[in-house]
DNA sequence: GCCGTTTTCGGCCCGACTGTTTTCAGTCG
């Protein structure tokens, strides 16, 4: 978003920070419009929106319009894009960075590393020889990881660090917090929270500096710890003793594998008296945007709300912090927070301010859907791709996993580099499919197999295979996979291109609809409502056609903020592992968690409906 | 720049930590 970028320029201009919040809000709030923006400026409706006053809706409608962006493009070319790049470097600011380049005519990451290393940054005021390595330190953090970890990362490390701080002497309990218990597809770091009388810290705080795998230490004061956690954290004995079975069986062998190899994660422990955990918890775990709002709200009541309780303001009067403690309202769990200020409580999936404090405030949040609710999943390999398992075997794992039916969906043929099936072997395949069926039906086993094809979507819309080869199928999962074609390709043609797929009477489900893998590449341009609307469209006129939450946590795609609205437009979701293996099935958990984030509840899933529900569906 | 049922100005969430300072600025979450 344009606006995003304006914001973070003002911000390196030094603008009134309240003004580039502004713009910042705008630009999430505008992010979340479902409707089209130009129908809404074009009816004049733009202010309506909060967050959108006279200044911003001049500017978008000036940008749709006339095509220009006003004065904001002068600040566009008066900021050098290497200023931008600086603010990724961890401890670093715009008001140093305005700094450096105001004073030291610095204009990129390379020329600020080479006048801290001459040792020229610490002549400037409040700069210091401390301070100078800081800078250094951060490029180096930043060439190192660039960017977030996947959420699988996060939990990983996440609930191992949580069940080793939670079972030390004097912690009298820890939770993870943060984007991980937010579960948003990638986190920056880690957040626990921990309930530590005061007598104790000092030796909690020890306990954890000695932790194995302790990389480096950040920062380390009375109520907060900082470190960089090492893959040596995951001792074979930690594996065992400190990581919840069911997070480290989605997890799988090979994830972990990848995490041994080169991973470093940071992580921030607070350490709070038991009697404001509640608080603390509620308040590390965000949004940030949450909390601004149960602020707001807190204060439209006459209280204040931070991370030590929540206080009448008359009764605490001056008092910050821990000293206004003894004032606050109490509060077990989070949920009695909630209850002061008039609301339900908000799961953490959906603190992102999108709309949660409304509903909760109506008793109105959804009821969410549990990763056991899935009797199945559509859109699987084999070995007859490229898989490592054969049908029967995930068939088998399948059952283990006490599900009702098992969706496959090979490659199809035009994909060889994945050994993608002939139309002979999708005939064989059916066969074999048949076979299997019908022995359990003879059996009475309560399973059965789908037998589909993840079709390749062709740049021009068209589906691989014809229309008479894919008769034989129960389901169609179309994917993209051309990828370099359509990431060339603007928008607008990539939509048509899809939505022309969609229209294709055999596909079931749109698989991975961006391509975007987390931490590797972005998905291709593609203007999902319009996707979403026209399958809503034909789902109204007696079809079916659903989307697919690839439950992969490398791609997690359908992203969580289209949920909601594939909902509304009556398009069912697939929550889809994508497994390439008898473990990969186990990777609908994370599908799962996206899904509760998108707020989406047992009926709006596809794979929560029974076996045999499925089987009038599809067969 | 946005906002308003004590409204059109004066607010805008709030505290910890660090490193630089003799009281605070910058960054982070």
């Amino acid at each position: 978003m344009v606006l995003e970028q304006v914001g973070v320029l003002l911000e390196l201009k030094g603008a009134n920070p309240f003004r580039v919040r502004s713009y910042q809000n705008a630009s999430r709030t505008l992010g979340a419009l479902e409707e089209d923006l130009w129908v809404v400026t074009s009816e004049g409706r733009l202010t309506d929106v909060k967050g959108i006053g006279k200044g911003i809706a001049g500017l978008i409608a000036e940008a749709l319009t006339e095509g220009t962006w006003g004065e904001m493009w002068a600040l566009y070319t008066s900021v050098p894009p290497g200023l931008i790049q600086m603010l990724a470097i961890p401890g670093l600011g715009p008001k140093r960075i305005k700094q450096f380049h105001e004073e030291l005519g610095i204009e990129s990451i390379e020329q600020l590393k080479v006048s801290a290393e001459n040792g020229e940054l610490r002549g400037l005021s409040r700069m210091g020889e401390k301070s100078e390595q800081k800078v250094l330190d951060g490029i180096e953090l930043l060439k190192r990881f660039s960017g977030r970890r996947r959420l699988d990362v996060g939990l990983l490390y996440g609930e191992a660090l949580e069940a080793r701080i939670a079972t030390m002497e004097g912690v009298e309990r820890a939770q993870l917090a943060g984007s991980t218990r937010r579960r948003k597809e990638t986190i920056g770091d880690l957040d626990i929270v921990a309930a530590v009388l005061p007598e104790d810290v000092e030796s909690v705080t020890d306990q954890i500096l000695t932790l194995p795998g302790v990389a480096d230490v950040k920062g380390a004061g009375s109520s907060k710890v900082s470190i960089i956690l090492g893959t040596e954290f995951f001792s074979e004995e930690v594996m065992e003793s400190g990581l919840d079975g069911g997070v480290l069986e989605a997890l799988g062998g090979d994830a972990y594998e990848e995490m041994a190899a080169h991973t470093t994660i940071d992580a921030q422990i607070r350490l709070v008296p038991p009697h404001v955990f509640a608080y603390t918890l509620a308040y590390f775990t965000g949004s940030k945007e949450h909390n601004v709002r149960m602020r707001q709200r807190s204060l439209d009541q006459g209280l204040r709300l931070n991370e030590f309780g929540l206080f009448p303001l008359d009764a605490v009067g001056e008092l910050k912090g821990m000293e206004a403690a003894e004032f606050s309202l109490p509060a077990e769990k989070e949920s009695d927070i909630y209850t002061h200020l008039g609301l339900q409580w908000v799961p953490p999936e959906l603190r992102e301010d999108s709309g949660e404090i409304e509903a909760a405030e109506i008793g109105s949040l959804p009821d969410l859907m549990e990763p056991s609710m899935l009797k199945g999943a559509f859109h699987n390999h084999t070995t007859a791709s490229d898989g490592t398992a054969t049908l029967g075997q995930m068939a088998e794992a399948a059952q283990e996993l006490g599900w009702e039916f098992l969706g496959i969906a090979d490659h199809s043929q035009i994909l060889q580099i994945a050994s993608g099936l002939s139309p002979d072997e999708l005939v064989s395949q059916a066969a074999e499919v048949r076979a299997l069926n019908e022995n359990w039906a003879d059996k009475g086993v309560d399973f059965r197999l789908f037998h589909g094809n993840e079709c390749d979507i062709l740049p021009d819309g068209g589906l691989d295979y014809t229309d008479e080869e894919r008769k034989i199928l129960d389901h169609v999962v179309g994917s993209v996979h051309q990828l370099p074609t359509w990431m060339k390709r603007d928008e607008d043609v990539n939509t048509e291109a899809l939505i022309r797929a969609i229209e294709n009477p055999s596909l079931t489900i749109l698989g991975h609809p961006t391509g975007r893998i987390l931490g590797g590449r972005d998905g291709f341009a593609v203007d999902l409502h319009a996707v979403i609307r026209r399958m809503g469209e034909l789902n109204a006129e007696g079809e079916l056609k659903v989307v697919e939450i690839n439950a992969s946590p490398y791609r997690l795609d359908l992203d969580w903020r289209y949920c909601r609205f594939a909902k509304e437009q009556g398009v069912p979701i697939s929550i889809n592992p994508d497994a390439h293996s008898r473990q990969g099935l186990k990777d609908v958990w994370f599908g799962a968690q996206i899904a509760r984030k998108g707020w989406l509840e047992e009926t709006d899933i596809l794979n929560c409906r029974s076996g045999s529900d499925l089987e009038q569906l599809l067969w």
